[in-house]
RNA sequence: UCCGGAAUAGCUCAGCGGUAGAGCGGGUGGCUGUUAACCACUAGGUCGGGGGUUCGAAUCCCUCUUCCGGAGCCA
């Protein structure tokens, strides 16, 4: 007998198959039992009739709980009420584990206690097309990468500096060389990648100490920095548009029963699959002001001016050109302006915020030294970096992806905690 | 760190000054097509901790703890 995924059962009508999974649900009614069975690829309702399966092989079903784990033998039918939908014709049943009493019921619970539960939360419907719809945006990323000349070139996680600040890094003793720090991006590392390989990425966890509590925010994230030699600011937006781009459809085409699970607005999808805008960070804070807002255009923008930019537009938006005292010391002044730099955040539409951080690098020593000065950076632990304007100094551009915050738009998730296996946050470290 | 809110059965919650409740989950029984199945019976509680007011506190007050939502910071 061939052992078969529940998710190919239509390609084997007719003919006995053997299952290995576990109980998602279970119901009976005197002679007839039905088992709702789940294996990972995908959930299938089993039937089973006293009279033709036997009084052992029943009464031992019957024993059945939530969650107990399997091996179902039986013949794939179309289901007798649902059309389109197929069913097991159960022939037998052998049980791997009766599992305990499973704390998960099938009514609600409240935030707390499915993230104490994390463990077992992750086999639930949503939570199991979440985490399916996180593998292919992850791997639809690394795929446009590759398909555009990027070769993977890993940072190190484990830094001795802070990457731009201090403030925000968990640290730890390193033997003998004093503290070291868990990385908060890989991005200057990278920037070392383009000279040996011309465009690199990498893709690894990150970590922020920052006490932040908000639904968009983790301590633990997975980030995508990607970083390209002889890339300018307008082509640096046109990777970054092409590679979410790619994913929409990527996930568009692959995950339509998750979206569906999720009840995900598909149109909404399709429709952020178009040329994205693109306006200044000055433009920004004047269309604000005119809506009422009272922002200056010397500030950053807060989480309700990110949904205000976005309100009524179906396709993510560029804002670029920021002050500089605002953004990051490595990124390059626009040439028409020496108080912008040539960067750019994509905020995504629907509220969700901003999912890309960008910009064109500093390429000149002495406007880097200067700018690293200002912001009282230790010169010596940077050298490295500043060696990079000495030996063959070239035009850059990079980004990077919060990809939990990718997740989370294209999953249509509230809350980013429910789009990473395990959520680090300032207040969970369990399980 | 700041501003709000919450804590009552395993879970989700109601009760808001006068004998501790419901639904789900658990247990027992019933049912040949169920869809968060249904029906009957049943077990299950230091009302987050401490202090106070009161004849009487889950309920009012103070305090602590834990968590949730939001802000800031960012991806």
């Amino acid at each position: 007998m061939q052992d078969i995924l529940v998710k190919d059962i239509a390609n084997h009508l007719g003919t006995e198959v053997r299952l290995k999974g576990w109980v998602r649900n279970i119901r009976h009614s005197g002679k007839l039992l039905f088992i709702i069975f789940r294996d990972g690829s995908a959930e299938v309702q089993a039937v089973a009739f006293k009279p033709e399966l036997g009084e052992e092989i029943f009464e031992g079903a019957k024993r059945l709980t939530l969650e107990s784990s399997l091996i179902i033998t039986g013949i794939p039918k179309e289901h007798q009420k649902k059309a389109g939908e197929y069913e097991l014709a159960v022939t037998g049943i052998q049980i791997v584990q009766i599992a305990d009493e499973y704390p998960i019921s099938k009514k609600e619970h409240g935030p707390d206690f499915l993230l104490s539960n994390r463990h077992l939360w992750i086999r639930s419907p949503k939570q199991w097309a979440i985490l399916r719809i996180r593998h292919t945006v992850y791997f639809a990323i690394c795929e446009y990468l590759n398909d555009n000349n990027f070769f993977r070139f890993d940072s190190p996680i484990l830094t001795p500096n802070a990457c731009e600040g201090t403030t925000t890094l968990f640290e730890l003793e390193y033997f003998d060389e004093g503290m070291a720090y868990l990385s908060q991006s890989g991005q200057l590392y990278l920037e070392t990648g383009i000279m040996s390989l011309g465009r690199v990425y990498d893709f690894g966890p990150v970590f922020r100490a920052e006490r932040s509590k908000t639904r968009k925010h983790l301590t633990e994230f997975w980030m995508m920095d990607a970083e390209a030699a002889y890339v300018e600011h307008e082509e640096n937006m046109d990777i970054q548009e092409g590679l979410i781009r790619h994913v929409i459809r990527k996930v568009l085409a692959t995950c339509d029963k998750e979206l569906d699970i999720l009840e995900r607005d598909k149109e909404l999808l399709k429709a952020a699959d178009a040329p994205f805008k693109r306006m200044t960070h000055f433009e920004a804070i004047e269309y604000l002001r005119s809506q009422g807002s009272e922002i200056d255009h010397d500030s950053d923008l807060g989480a309700t001016d990110e949904v205000l930019l976005t309100e009524g537009s179906a396709v993510p938006v560029f804002i670029e050109k920021w002050p500089k005292n605002i953004k990051a010391f490595y990124m390059r002044r626009a040439p028409e302006d020496e108080n912008l730099v040539l960067g750019s955040d994509l905020i995504a539409p629907e509220g969700f915020g901003e999912i890309i951080g960008g910009s064109e690098r500093e390429t000149d020593y002495e406007a880097l030294l200067a700018r690293m000065k200002e912001e009282k950076m230790d010169l010596d632990a940077y050298q490295w970096f500043l060696d990079l304007r000495k030996y063959g100094s070239v035009p850059h551009s990079g980004f990077g992806i919060g990809l939990e915050r990718l997740v989370t738009w294209m999953s249509g998730t509230h809350h980013i905690r429910e789009t990473i296996p395990f959520p680090r946050m300032i207040y969970r470290i369990y399980p």
